[in-house]
DNA sequence: GAGTGGTCTAGACCACGGT
DNA sequence: CCGTGGTCTAGACCACTCC
């Protein structure tokens, strides 16, 4: 499953919690009995446990041992939040219908207003896209987004209507690396009036969000506009 | 500054990196380069590493290096976030004055259908409270809070007003060790329109998470509802 | 092929929790 | 006091990037 061993060593664990094997005690083995049970350094054991704290199953606390998080309610709404571009919509009880459909998509020259907003350089070349996520037929989510024309090369609407990320992935020669984003909720604007299927509500979701590539260039900036009531974003917060 | 070794060199990099001094290359020395400029082992190097990746500062991919990320416009609006709850006022230009009111405090036994909501066992003995945050005349947030009585003792009106964790830090035998949330956006419901400024607004964000103490158990659900156009959420994540 | 970060090992001492 | 996780060292080999 894993060539990795501490991955081995963390999904095994991590099974095995699953598995209420240390529900009496709450407590994992000791890092030194769990060297000894995989036959391998401590490190490697450290990095495993590393792995369970990122995920919010365990703590580790210096002189008690480490300890398996109460479960939570919000464990299992949070689970596999992958679904659509890490918000994960509510209506996950049927299979979705996702529909993309592309409003508009061109060629732009970044201006001296637009650079601070989204992290690109001034007169840098660029795609600007604008794209309405459907699902069972209600306009749930719209996403403004620009691409780096010189690190994505060329976008064309078929590429927009399926995955970009499938396309950079399989065509590019860049990796996606990490993602900075805000969340707000702000006041419905004509354009969300239009884009969505609001009903009563005035107001909308914000994320707004800045992609990197595996040499540290932000290629993308979307700003994605969704529905209330239908969509929840996952946390999760470490204290010290 | 930082007596643990890798959280200062840690500060150091950081520090260089602010000012500009991988601006050429953007990329870190390597680690080896790093090991002999801090005399310490590489682990240690690369613990401090860690701490900049998981603040999404830099990125490392292997056979290239340690790859400093491009400035986003997000890294201003997220900087310092921890004000209030780990969600950002976005009027801080000025001192704020931040009140608590506390609209209820009462002791509740949980009841079987509140159980699941909150993550609280069936018959626990648990306290219920009510605040409305005040920040300069505006009701900009309100929160329901429950809490678990054998972990958290008393709770009384004055603790309440001021901060509870506070209290549990200077008064109480454990510690807040982390935090599971959710987020969504919500139609406005009747006390949402009681307690909050919404003006013309029909919409709410809201928080809902569970606190952990230092042995894993929870001791808190919070619920907060806020106003729309007043806060933002930073938000970060690996890929990978 | 040379250089990079990723993984892994086998030790050591320290700080903290519980007794 | 003992057992725990936290920090740190000094090495090794591998997988990947780049020339």
């Amino acid at each position: 499953m894993a060539q990795k061993k501490f991955d081995n060593i963390y999904n095994i664990l991590k099974q095995e919690i699953y598995d209420g094997k240390y529900n009496e005690t709450k407590l994992l083995p000791t890092e030194e009995n769990l060297v000894k049970k995989f036959d391998s350094s401590r490190n490697t054991v450290r990095q495993a446990i590393k792995l369970l704290k990122d995920e919010g199953v365990v703590i580790s606390v210096k002189g008690r041992g480490v300890i398996i998080l109460e479960k939570s309610n919000l464990d299992q709404i949070a689970l596999n939040f992958k679904s659509f571009d890490g918000i994960k919509s509510l209506s996950s009880s049927h299979p979705l219908s996702i529909k993309t459909k592309v409003i508009e998509l061109k060629e732009i020259k970044v201006s001296e207003e637009l650079s601070p907003l989204i992290s690109f350089p001034i007169n840098e070349d660029a795609f600007y896209l604008e794209r309405i996520r459907v699902i069972n037929n209600e306009a749930l989510a719209y996403d403004i987004s620009y691409f780096k024309k010189d690190i994505v090369g060329g976008l064309n609407e078929s590429i927009a209507k399926e995955s970009i990320y499938e396309y950079i992935k399989n065509s590019l020669n860049f990796k996606i690396m990490s993602k900075k984003a805000i969340l707000k909720v702000e006041s419905a604007n004509k354009k969300d009036y239009n884009n969505l299927s609001l009903n009563e509500s005035n107001c909308v979701g914000v994320i707004e969000s800045n992609v990197y590539n595996d040499f540290g260039q932000i290629f993308e900036h979307t700003i994605t506009r969704y529905v209330p009531n239908r969509y929840i974003i996952p946390l999760f917060e470490q204290i010290n």
